[in-house]
DNA sequence: CGTGTTTGACCTGCGC
DNA sequence: GCGCAGGTCAAACACG
């Protein structure tokens, strides 16, 4: 694919691990630190900054105090603490694209202003506590609007294999050694 | 049987 | 204080 180079929520190019064959990405947002707002508002990067909005500091990681008390999900707030929020918009008639993480749907709710509902998922690993919202634009229904939070703990698991497949067996000897730091991109991408 | 999805209820923050 | 809206939980269900 021939698109921007997108940073996901592990710090690598979200190109590199996200199979858009057949999406078209129209627009990105790295949303770090803060909160998006009103996401679907901005998204299409005509409007103020996203990160505007965002005087809320960062909650604590509350999702992993969490027991079942009243430790609740904020509106507007990252319970998963990791600060990264990425949101993008893709032209596609499905709604999940295959990023090579394992989500987990968790909830849909039909939100005002928009005719589609938004879908919760978060991610299936163990102990990995990043969440997407995944919604259908609500002034063109052809895009969908993708909204990571959080940093994965974890790699992907078709990581390997994506790199297998590019950079040689060498590369997925140092991702799977764990010694790759997932909050910079690999060497190779510097040139 | 394990894993993932569906869906209604519940909780919380915010605006009035 | 109340109602609304967004986000999450969890039981029931479906499927491989």
């Amino acid at each position: 694919m021939n698109g921007p180079e997108v940073p996901n929520p592990n710090g690598t190019y979200f190109e590199e691990m996200v199979d858009l064959s057949g999406f078209e990405l129209s627009d990105y947002l790295l949303l770090e630190g803060g909160f998006e707002g009103d996401l679907l508002a901005k998204t299409t990067a005509n409007s103020e900054d996203n990160s505007a909005g965002s005087s809320n500091e960062f909650p604590r990681h509350e999702a992993s105090e969490r027991t079942n008390s009243n430790i609740r999900s904020k509106r507007g707030k990252n319970k998963s603490g990791t600060g990264i929020r990425v949101a993008f918009r893709t032209k596609s008639e499905l709604e999940v694209m295959d990023d090579g993480f394992k989500w987990r749907k968790y909830g849909k709710k039909s939100v005002k202003n928009s005719p589609n509902p938004r879908n919760y998922y978060k991610c299936s690993s163990g102990g990995c506590l990043v969440k997407k919202r995944v919604e259908r634009d609500r002034d063109d229904s052809s895009y969908v609007i993708t909204t990571y939070e959080g940093v994965h703990n974890h790699e992907s698991p078709c990581l390997v294999y994506y790199n297998y497949k590019q950079m040689g067996p060498e590369v997925v000897d140092v991702v799977s050694s764990g010694g790759w730091d997932p909050q910079a991109p690999p060497s190779h991408y510097s040139g």
